[in-house]
DNA sequence: AGCGATTATATCGTGTGCGATTGAATTAGG
DNA sequence: CCTAATTCAATCGCACACGATATAATCGCT
């Protein structure tokens, strides 16, 4: 028995993911931002002035894909990152005016994906949840 | 009212594909293969000798990411690219008897990942057919 | 106080993804 | 036939992801 790629869950998660991500791309141009980078801003709309590794707990990334990603949000004035004071290992990621500023123009975007996929709020609140109980599943220990 | 990453849909999906491709990571490492190489030789297994259009058709992706992930692949001696005789546009992807033995080697694969998220197979099912609803959905025409 | 272990971020190398473009081969239309 | 449009793959540039490693700051233990 083979297994075509269009029946593995895996490659349906991966396409679906791709097709989400380009879906995304139109409405991000006009603000200049690539998917990573608004996952990075919505982060901090929602909870501003946070570390790197706390960030990096909120998206599930890294430092080593984060920090190049964070020092192109600062070259476009979106956002600062300076050394904590009190711990100088750590580095403050906070929004700039203008950072704040683009929330109102991102505003759109969660109800224009929304009724791109046109199914019903509670649907796609159930696929949430199954997509981050899989998710968690995976990330689970390894053992048999 | 903010959205945080942790209440989005396009998240759950992002960083559940995330968690799928580490889970495949340590059993593809034995095979010598990243996850989309993995994706293109199960694509294979399930029909060999194709042009990289009807491969790119299979996995949602274009020339620009096949090619080199295909000529990767050549270089391990996994496939043959060749120019197609009869329309020298195309090029024929095939596999070798190395790429064929490797299926016996990745066979238990599927069912480790199953075992790793731990839901039956008919929930599997249905999330693998959600998430290629959700996929057709945003891939469709984007008008309102 | 001193020193090894730990923590936080950054750096490096490799491999995707994808928009835009290129170049060669084929098809279509006059 | 012969040229214009189309198709197919490849190339280029940029931005992720991530394993591995480096570096600096802090902590823990004595």
């Amino acid at each position: 028995m083979t297994l075509a790629p269009s029946d593995m869950i895996c490659f349906a998660l991966y396409s679906a993911q791709h097709a989400m991500q380009q879906a995304y791309a139109p409405l991000l141009e006009d603000l200049g931002l690539t998917y990573p980078q608004y996952l990075v801003m919505t982060a901090l709309w929602d909870e501003d002035a946070v570390t790197v590794g706390a960030l990096g707990r909120s998206l599930q990334l890294e430092s080593n894909t984060l920090t190049p990603l964070l020092k192109r949000l600062e070259a476009q004035a979106l956002i600062t990152r300076t050394r904590d004071k009190a711990d100088e290992r750590r580095v403050l990621v906070a929004l700039t005016g203008a950072g704040r500023v683009m929330q109102e123009r991102a505003r759109h975007i969660p109800q224009c994906l929304a009724d791109r996929i046109g199914l019903p709020v509670e649907e796609l609140v159930r696929m949430r949840e199954e997509l981050n109980s899989m998710r968690d599943r995976l990330r689970a220990p390894a053992e048999g």
